[in-house]
DNA sequence: TATAAAAGTTAGTCTAATCTAACTAATTAA
DNA sequence: TTAATTAGTTAGATTAGACTAACTTTTATA
């Protein structure tokens, strides 16, 4: 059985290597920062993983999951997030108020619980900030999708999902009237200082990267990331 | 904020002080073999306690809740409970599946989460075991009811909540077919080996203390627990 | 009421997870 | 290609919660 504080060091390398596209490892101080803890505290514990065979690692070389450690991490973040689903969908919660209480919930082990959980929200797909659920073995599809400030000028695009699950950011997502699915026309992109206008319900708003960054997006017509060779 | 542990000896004060009837104090041996750890620990904890204002304490005397500390232990029990119903009537978990999960999601600390969850339920006043459930202040009202036990021969009783939660004893229940709200007939009681002969929807069972010590009943007719002069 | 048994305390040890401070290795840039 | 910077390691300390073993106080009983 896997502590508390294990799960969460297997989460964060989940996180850091498969959600990250084109990374299957990371470093010490990489990984310390994201649990907020120094790096001689993830020197130890990454030692302790890798005696239990969750993590590959060589003194100085980076960290990586073996298969077993990713699928513990991929579990934590199934929970996670079907608590998250279930808050914002049977409690009423509100989207920016979910992630700090499944944070709690995620390191409830009982495999059945979590089963019986998802068979109740009806085997949800994404959570409320539209991120994919890990299925029951730990597979998960990661859709295609870009960030906002990767569009270009004149682009149409669809938001699929936050990257930043933070109180702040949601509740000035909830302020510009943004939600999960809503088109946005992308009619300004400046150069010098980075900040976009953007459309949104007809309304008009100049956003910057720390809006745009954390913003995922498709083509509201093809609804691909990329290759996109849709004018309108 | 209280750590799991703090929370554990709170809960465990409080049930085996207030539910334990005419008892408001316990020393440091029961309450270390109630949360099975050796009464060295206790003897720690409990000045921890002390200074952090949750129990009263002198060296060599006996251990009593304060008010704040009665309303800290009160919350988990409340929290315990209302996750056995989340769990018996919305997940489909069985009665002896529920404590030990609920053991986990007790300690999920959020208020607002637990009011929720209450209001979700449609505010149950009894947890799936027959407990009642304590309010949002901490304040439950200890129903009338004794053990079968202490039923005689001839008494015709229902079954109100059983006092033992663990898998074993519930399975057993089960077994015998007895559900809460049944009605049960007292036919025979031997002194001798305190065997008991009792008849649960016309059937005949033969059950000993470690069973009917376990067992919470009320009249069935004045559903009284004492001062009942019912004659059949 | 003396003494045996039960209850409670103390001192010292252990483990998990963290820290700081000082050190070493690897990488980057002049 | 050497010096500076960044990344990573090690040793020693700390805290919470548990333990054992030896001791002391209280209670119960002969």
């Amino acid at each position: 059985m896997l502590s508390f504080t294990e799960e969460n060091y297997l989460k964060a390398l989940v996180q850091l290597t498969i959600f990250e596209e084109g990374k299957d490892e990371v470093g010490v101080n990489k990984l310390a920062s994201c649990l907020e803890v120094k790096p001689a505290t993830v020197n130890d514990m990454v030692r302790k993983l890798k005696v239990k065979s969750l993590v590959s690692y060589e003194k100085y070389g980076k960290i990586s999951l073996t298969p077993i450690g990713r699928n513990s991490g991929m579990m934590v973040i199934r929970r996670h997030r079907l608590w998250e689903t279930f808050l914002y969908e049977k409690l009423d919660f509100s989207w920016d108020e979910v992630h700090e209480l499944a944070e709690e919930l995620e390191h409830i082990h009982s495999q059945k619980l979590i089963n019986r959980l998802d068979q109740f929200l009806g085997f949800p797909e994404f959570d409320p900030h539209g991120d994919a659920i890990p299925n029951v073995d730990g597979e998960i599809v990661i859709p295609f999708r870009k960030t906002l400030s990767e569009s270009g000028k004149g682009d149409i695009v669809k938001i699929v999902a936050v990257k930043d699950n933070s109180t702040a950011f949601l509740q000035y997502v909830d302020k510009i009237g943004l939600v999960i699915q809503d088109e946005i026309i992308i009619e300004e992109k400046e150069e010098f200082d980075s900040l976009i206008t953007i459309k949104i319900k007809g309304k008009q708003h100049v956003v910057s990267p720390r809006f745009t960054d954390n913003i995922f997006v498709v083509c509201a017509k093809c609804l691909k990331a990329n290759d996109c060779s849709c004018k309108y």
